[in-house]
DNA sequence: TTTCGTGCAAAGGTTTTGCACCGCA
DNA sequence: TGCGGTGCAAAACCTTTGCACGAAA
């Protein structure tokens, strides 16, 4: 599914519970699709969508994410860097990514493989609890900036 | 171990390091090892160490809680209502707590079974990526909040 | 016209920082 | 004296909100 095919099916998404896809909020969402990888602070969206669209405002960015988190296609999370981020849900993702933050280069790579449904089971019988979504994080060190290379191996980024 | 020998072990960690245990740095510590299911946020540590210590200024209590997740005595954690909330890492906790947050009456539990080994020996080798830390939350319902009775399970909270 | 969405600026809430002061080596 | 630690207030920071305006049904 290309962007123009998701941006449609979200609009249909928009069009059910009445609202509209203005250009700004199109311009986010291609933004957030263009860099599903990323994990986009608002600021970070702002900068973006403000080359396409320059006279938006931050206000508008923060009330089209938290619209889009409402929708449950986008996910806000947070990291520990002071900054809230956003993670697209489409295709089936949904709650199935999970997070490996290095340590050394900063990287966030997002795996998807769902390896919580036996846990989820065991949580509803040994706990009494239904789970409806999880979050899993993983922080370490990649083999490749341990061995003190000089770039991480997802990013390419130089490391420190 | 109880709250005194804890205290004691912290202290030698802070000696270590050139820090000193102030008044004000122990009653904080009392307080979140008093509390530490509770997972605080540094105004609710606030409120609890100045019916101890009055005089204690918020800012110490900041400057406080991020010498101990810097010494990793505790870790600062955000489950997205706007605060940071700490969570201490004492007697091997270290690494194994997850979290089950209730949709319905907002309990946090924390459970301390260790399920992840498996998964982060997979990270290892599938994904290049050494695993120090990991975080595991569940979003979910209590079957006892679900079937509308007029209690959370776990709080006593009453249920709306 | 009515409603929804927007931009701007102001406000809100949390966390950090500057600075003078204090106690202890 | 020197230095780490503190309290207070101000600042910084991210995010939300109030309000008037504009576009579309």
């Amino acid at each position: 599914m290309n962007i123009v095919e998701q941006i449609d099916k979200i609009n249909m998404q928009l069009t059910v519970k009445g609202y509209k896809l203005t250009p700004q909020r199109e311009i986010t969402l291609k933004v957030l699709l263009e860099n599903e990888r990323d994990h986009l602070s608002a600021e970070e969206v702002y900068m973006l969508v403000k080359q396409e669209f320059p006279e938006i405002g931050l206000a508008t960015v923060y009330r089209t994410l938290e619209l889009l988190a409402e929708l449950q296609i986008v996910q806000k999370m947070n990291f520990g860097d002071g900054v809230a981020r956003f993670d697209l849900r489409m295709e089936g993702h949904d709650h199935m990514h999970h997070h490996l933050i290095c340590k050394v280069c900063g990287a966030l790579e997002e795996i998807q493989d769902d390896w919580l449904l036996d846990l989820e089971q065991r949580v509803a019988t040994e706990y009494g609890f239904q789970v409806t979504d999880h979050r899993l994080d993983f922080t370490g060190v990649y083999h490749t900036c341990k061995n003190n290379s000089k770039q991480c191996k997802r990013t390419g980024k130089a490391v420190s």
